[in-house]
DNA sequence: GTCTATAGTGCGATAGAC
DNA sequence: GTCTATCGCACTATAGAC
């Protein structure tokens, strides 16, 4: 027992959500959300390099997953199965239990071009970090890159189409589904 | 002859392209640049929303140019194909001549994470105004959406390409070899 | 934990162009 | 008279330095 409640950061993380989600991301300042848990600005960009970076919590934990995943893809003949099914054990990262949370997030997101903008480059540096994996894998370019690039292409909308309210299938299923229409469009040209 | 020299957002852009390459994006600021071209901060941020949007010029023109691009495309039998004909028309925004500025841009880009997600976001609006043109071309989800992102992706990939120190041919070559290895990387699977 | 520079906003005033 | 580009000032929040 310290002298500080423990899970700082992860305390920070709750306050900003609910704020952001009632007053908005901009409307909010960073020491309004430490304020809310008891800490400081000052202790707030110690957790956070930026305001931004509350709301992508775990995203490192996530992203080290998503690349040791397809390192560790059973050998296969063409480079985007080996990411296929990497992402598919990524998928365990969003169960059913984390719809809720990623539905409230992804509000917060779609509000906010700075914040998109985020997403965007956290979601790129796992597509560099796939590429690298599969360069190791002795996979030439562009096709590592470009294998890696559709990827990560095909876990997003997989990943907006999971969020969609009227959508209850499982994310590796949407997955799966996606990589097939993927197939079909490259195919058909 | 007015009171002021014209052109005030394009002295401001290539003041501003001169500083970040000698001193660095972060250690200019807004106010600096703004001094170099006789004009006050204040007016420096009434043409760009924010520091980064300096660096980010005629890009609205671009992005509608590449739109109407596909929009304009011969009816093809592929969504794809549409799209990979509106890019190959879209190409001519970046001539030989383009090459040396595209370059310099590019340095000061990969120093700054900050600009990436920008260019990232910018991408990313393209592949979405595609994907609305596709939908209006009769195209159903997902295919729309696949198709526009991929064409993006092709395009992201055959400009990074037409950046490198080595490389003469002109961009639309670059895209067409590069949707070909698209489809090898995709049929493989 | 305090102190400070920079980013970015809001508003009023001014100077020309049309 | 109206529209647009500019300046100047006051102000807040971010973020980094000390």
């Amino acid at each position: 027992m310290g002298r500080w409640e423990p899970g700082g950061s992860s305390r920070l993380r709750e306050a900003a959500l609910e704020l952001f989600l009632e007053q908005g991301f901009d409307e909010t300042t960073a020491g309004e959300i430490a304020q809310r848990v008891g800490l400081s600005e000052r202790t707030f960009f110690r957790h956070f390099g930026d305001k931004k970076e509350v709301l992508f919590g775990g995203s490192e934990e996530f992203q080290r997953e998503m690349i040791a995943a397809v390192a560790d893809a059973p050998v296969g003949p063409s480079p985007l199965g080996v990411v296929a099914s990497g992402l598919a054990k990524a998928a365990r990262f969003f169960p059913d239990e984390a719809r809720d949370y990623s539905r409230k997030r992804w509000r917060i997101l779609g509000e906010n071009p700075a914040l998109q903008e985020r997403e965007l480059l956290k979601m790129a540096a796992i597509a560099s970090g796939i590429g690298a994996v599969l360069r190791d894998r002795g996979v030439p370019e562009p096709a590592a890159t470009l294998a890696a690039e559709s990827g990560i292409t095909v876990f997003r909308l997989a990943f907006e189409r999971w969020l969609a309210p009227d959508e209850h299938r499982p994310l590796a299923e949407i997955e799966r589904a996606m990589f097939v229409e993927l197939g079909a469009v490259v195919a058909g040209s």
